[in-house]
This record gives C-alpha cells, sequence and structure tokens, in this order.
DNA sequence: TTAGGGTTAG
C-alpha cells in the first residue's frame, strides 16, 4: 500500500510514476483520504495520468473531476483533452458547455481538444459554432488553435475551408502544414498535397508519413516508396503504411520485406500482413502470421481477428474458428460491432458450424446483404438447400437487393437439391426484375440445374447460346449430368469439348470412361484409357471440377 | 504558480 505520509514521495512524484490501474486506484484513495480532493494541481496530473495510462477508462477521471467543486481552467481542460479522443463526442461537448455555464472561459488550450473532438466525429456543426467562439475570443491566431481548424475542416471534407484558414493563419509550422497535406490527400487532390509537402519550409515525421500515405492512396506505391526511402528518420507508422499499401495492392514480396526490415513491428504492421495474406487468397499463410504474432506476445485486437476470421472461412479450418469464437468471448473485443459479427457468421457458416453461425446472425441488430449471403451459402453447402432458399427469399421479403454473387449462391443451392423451378424462377427474376445480365457462373449453375434433373438438350441449347464462351465448369456440370443419366452420345460430344478446353484434366477422360463402362462399351472404355496414357495423364483419386 | 493544446498507418 502506499503511503502518503510526509516521509513519503510527494503525491504528485508518485502520480508521475504510476504505471497501473491498481495504484492510480491505490493513489486516489489516499487522495481522498488525505482532503486532497480539492487540489487542483493533483487533481490535473490524476487525470491526465488516467488519460495516458488507460484512455478506456477516461470516465474514471471523470468521477474524480466531478468531485471537485470550483474546477479552474487547467482542470477543464486536461478533462476535455482527455474525453477528445477516446470518449463519446456528445459527453466532451456535455463537458465544455458545463464549463462555459461555470463562468469558466474556454482558453487557447480549450480549443484544440474540443475541436479534434468535433473532427473526430466529423461534427461539422458543432465544430463551426466553436470556430465561431474562437474568432469571438480572439484566438485564430494561435498555431494550435489554428492547426486544429485545418485538419477539423479538412476530416469534414472542406477542404476550401481548411485552406482559408491555412492561408489566413500568421504563424504556421509542420502540424498545421501536415493538416493540410491530410485534407487534399483526404478529398483524392494528391497533387495539391505534394505541393504543399515540397513547399513547406519543415518537414516531421508526420509530414512524411502523411505524404507517403497520399502517394499510396493514390496507387502511386513507387512514388511511395522513394519517399520512404528519402526521408530522413522512419517510425513504425511509415513502416506501417508503406507495408499496408504492399499488402493492398497484392504485392506480398514486398510487403513480406518490408516487415521484415521494419525495426519494431506494432499491432498495424502484423494486421496489414495478416490481412494481405488473407484478402490475396494465402490463408494459411495468414494463420501462420498470426501464430508468428502470437508468439511475440503481441494481443490481436479486432482487425486482427477479423483478418484471421477471413483466412479461416477460406480454409474452412473447424477447430480454429473454435478457438477464435471462444478467444473473441473471452477478449475485451466488442462483438457488438458490426464488422466483427459479419466475419464471425462468416466463418462459422464457412466451416460448417451453421447453428453458431446462425446464432451470431440471429443476433445482428441489421443484416445485410453481406451477412445474409454468408448464411445462405453455408447452409446451402453444409446440406441445407432448402432452408438456404427460405432464408434467400426471407431475404428478398426484407427488401435487400440481390447482386450477382448473391444469385450464383442461390442458383447453387437450387442444384444441390435439385429444385429445377425454383432455379429457374430465380435465374428469371434475376435478368428480368434486378437486371443482372448472367455471367458464366450463372449460366453454369443453370447448366448443372436442368443437367441433373435429366433436361440435358436445354443444358446444351443453353451452353451453345450463351453470349459468351463457358469455361471449363459449365461444360463439366454437363457431362456428370450425362454420366447421372447414361446419355453416351451427348457425353461424348461434351467430353470433346472439354477435353480441346482442359486437355490435361483427367477427370474429364474419366468421366467420359465412367459413361462408356455404364453401357458396356468396353472398346470405347478402353480407347478413353490409351488416349489418357499416350498424353502421360493419370487418373487422380477423387475428381471433381468445383 | 507546481498543471493544460493541434499532425501521420490497418
Amino acid at each position: 500500500m502506499i503511503s502518503l505520509s510526509s516521509s513519503s514521495p510527494s503525491p504528485l512524484s508518485l502520480l508521475k510514476s504510476c504505471k497501473t490501474i491498481r495504484t492510480l486506484e491505490q493513489i486516489h484513495a489516499q487522495i481522498i483520504r488525505k482532503g486532497s480532493e480539492q487540489d487542483h494541481v493533483l487533481i490535473s496530473e490524476f487525470i491526465s495520468i488516467c488519460n495516458s495510462l488507460y484512455p478506456n477508462k477516461i470516465t474514471y477521471a471523470g468521477t474524480v473531476f466531478d468531485r471537485v467543486l470550483q474546477p479552474n481552467i487547467y482542470l477543464w481542460n486536461t478533462l476535455i483533452k482527455g474525453y477528445s479522443t477516446y470518449s463519446s463526442f456528445a459527453t466532451c461537448f456535455g463537458f465544455f458547455r458545463r464549463m462555459k455555464q461555470s463562468c469558466v472561459c474556454a482558453d487557447k488550450y480549450t480549443f484544440p481538444s474540443i475541436i479534434k473532438a468535433c473532427s473526430s466525429v466529423v461534427a461539422l456543426k458543432e465544430g463551426r459554432v466553436v470556430h465561431g467562439l474562437i474568432v469571438k475570443c480572439g484566438l485564430e491566431d494561435d498555431v494550435f488553435v489554428g492547426s486544429s481548424l485545418v485538419d477539423f475542416y479538412g476530416k469534414c471534407g472542406q477542404v476550401f475551408n481548411a485552406r482559408k484558414v491555412f492561408d489566413e493563419m500568421f504563424v504556421r509550422n509542420e502540424v498545421t502544414w501536415t493538416s493540410m497535406i491530410v485534407g487534399y490527400s483526404s478529398t483524392g487532390d494528391y497533387l495539391e498535397a505534394k505541393k504543399l509537402f515540397d513547399e513547406m519550409p519543415e518537414r516531421n515525421v508526420a509530414s512524411w508519413n502523411a505524404m507517403i500515405n497520399g502517394f499510396v492512396k493514390s496507387g502511386d506505391l513507387v512514388g511511395a516508396k522513394l519517399l520512404f526511402d528519402e526521408m530522413p528518420e522512419k517510425n513504425m507508422v511509415s513502416f506501417g503504411t508503406m507495408i499496408d499499401g504492399y499488402a493492398k495492392s497484392g504485392n506480398m514480396a514486398s510487403a513480406h520485406a518490408l516487415f521484415d526490415q521494419s525495426p519494431e513491428k506494432d499491432i498495424v504492421s502484423w494486421s496489414a500482413m495478416i490481412s494481405g495474406y488473407a484478402q490475396n487468397g494465402q490463408p494459411k499463410e495468414a494463420v501462420k502470421m498470426f501464430n508468428d504474432m502470437l508468439s511475440r506476445n503481441v494481443k490481436p485486437d479486432e482487425y486482427v481477428m477479423v483478418s484471421l476470421m477471413s483466412a479461416c472461412s477460406q480454409t474452412g479450418d473447424w477447430e480454429l474458428a473454435k478457438w477464435v469464437d471462444s478467444y473473441l468471448s473471452e477478449s475485451s473485443i466488442d462483438l457488438g460491432q458490426h464488422h466483427v459479427t459479419a466475419a464471425l457468421v462468416d466463418m462459422h457458416a464457412k466451416c460448417g458450424n451453421l447453428d453458431r453461425a446462425a446464432a451470431f446472425f440471429d443476433k445482428m441488430p441489421t443484416r445485410d446483404l453481406v451477412s445474409y449471403c454468408s448464411m445462405i451459402q453455408g447452409l446451402s453447402v453444409h446440406g441445407h438447400a432448402v432452408q438456404a432458399i427460405a432464408l434467400f427469399r426471407k431475404m428478398l421479403a426484407e427488401g435487400l437487393t440481390p447482386d450477382d454473387a448473391a444469385f450464383t449462391i442461390i442458383l447453387s443451392a437450387c442444384s444441390h437439391v435439385d429444385l429445377v423451378d425454383e432455379g429457374c424462377h430465380f435465374f428469371e427474376i434475376m435478368v428480368n426484375e434486378y437486371s443482372i445480365a448472367p455471367s458464366t457462373d450463372h449460366y453454369a449453375c443453370k447448366v448443372s440445374l436442368l443437367g441433373r434433373a435429366g433436361r440435358l438438350r436445354e443444358a446444351y441449347d443453353i451452353l451453345k447460346e450463351m453470349p459468351m464462351e463457358p469455361h471449363a465448369g459449365a461444360w463439366g456440370g454437363l457431362l456428370w449430368a450425362c454420366r447421372i443419366h447414361g446419355d453416351v452420345a451427348l457425353g461424348k460430344e461434351v467430353a470433346d469439348r472439354l477435353i480441346k478446353i482442359e486437355p490435361q484434366n483427367p477427370a474429364n477422360y474419366v468421366l467420359l470412361s465412367d459413361i462408356y463402362a455404364a453401357s458396356n462399351q468396353w472398346s470405347d472404355v478402353h480407347h478413353v484409357r490409351n488416349l489418357m496414357s499416350e498424353k502421360g495423364i493419370r487418373k487422380l483419386c477423387g475428381r471433381s471440377w468445383i
């Protein structure tokens, strides 16, 4: 227990060396016991430490503040800064109002924080009111106040007003210039951003990073890398920005090289790598990276977990899905966030854990097309196509507009359970009600649907008449139907076509040979097998076009 | 008078 007796260190120095919330609570108890709750300097330091150690526990500082009878401007400012970044805007703005009501005048230290709070939620209306107050107080010439306004207008998409404030400032520093560059960059005006960057008298690492990010966002990774190499000092943000830029453009080799080079690897850099691998169809690499991250004691956050779930969906790793689920429920990650729940639904649906997927799906306050499709596809591929179709109908009834991917999923569901009429109906409404031009995949689904129902000629006609070249999968669906229904003549025709497209795929030969075998045409079977060995094609165990 | 402010990456 910490003692605040006269021989002990002063409460202020105790606060300054405080590292944990437990110690902070002990100091708080001592402050109360010593009757120091009205000591402005002490309470101001307390709020400041609380904010820097545990920004998400700023309400604790708020309760300590509320015990102060007549808080001075220092206390108000410290509190408002604490709330400006991490808490709800309404609470922060509420404190600002209370401060004015208690007849404490906002000063040049108050405005940057309250403007920052406005920027963080794009509260344009409130920010304009505060700007008016700033002018009224004659504080617009302060470089901190002015910079916060430039940043505010830029973040609210009002780059013209940002520039107006910028141009009217007498003194500007790196922060002012950087805020302006970010403003241009966020509206896509990269040329103007670069012009300012070249003009600015002095730059700091944030200025360089902002410009590199501008290049990355404009898609110019070469330009970004040139700046990155040129900058005098790099920090984690510099590396993180470049790594993410490479990862998003699919260049995982460059991303990985830079990741290996970066002296410190924080959660954003790990996240960029994991997400990059997951998005570029290398889910196993993503999982490997995640395990590597855990082994270095980096705590995953929601971004990382969402990427990991995407990787898990792709591999269908049921065990990993269960681990992720239990990890998330024990973590402090907010499961109420839509993208986290959507990822959970998708992961469980793809891994075949349908009850769990449905539990999350049902809990969602609003269900969008993506989550509906995750659920519908999960049901369809795991043997519940009828429920999948019912859910698709429910989705339509809710007024959601399906896209081409949604129709691929539902057509495929219909073909799984031979619901030919339903499938044809969905194909028809896709074209006529939703004005979606059928893709090769849509045609392939319809071919498979008709083919499996024995309507082989109709299916064949679709393949011949569709406006684009059918892919091998579409022909494969029909060949499979010929095998089921024993249509030797059509089977041969289709196999000939398929073999032209995919001469090295053993499945095409095997299926044709099976068709001959089923009708006892053994010399043809023999012929196909000879053809295979002439071409050096070996029969594989388990065959599929999917 | 011992304390308080604005910029950069997923």
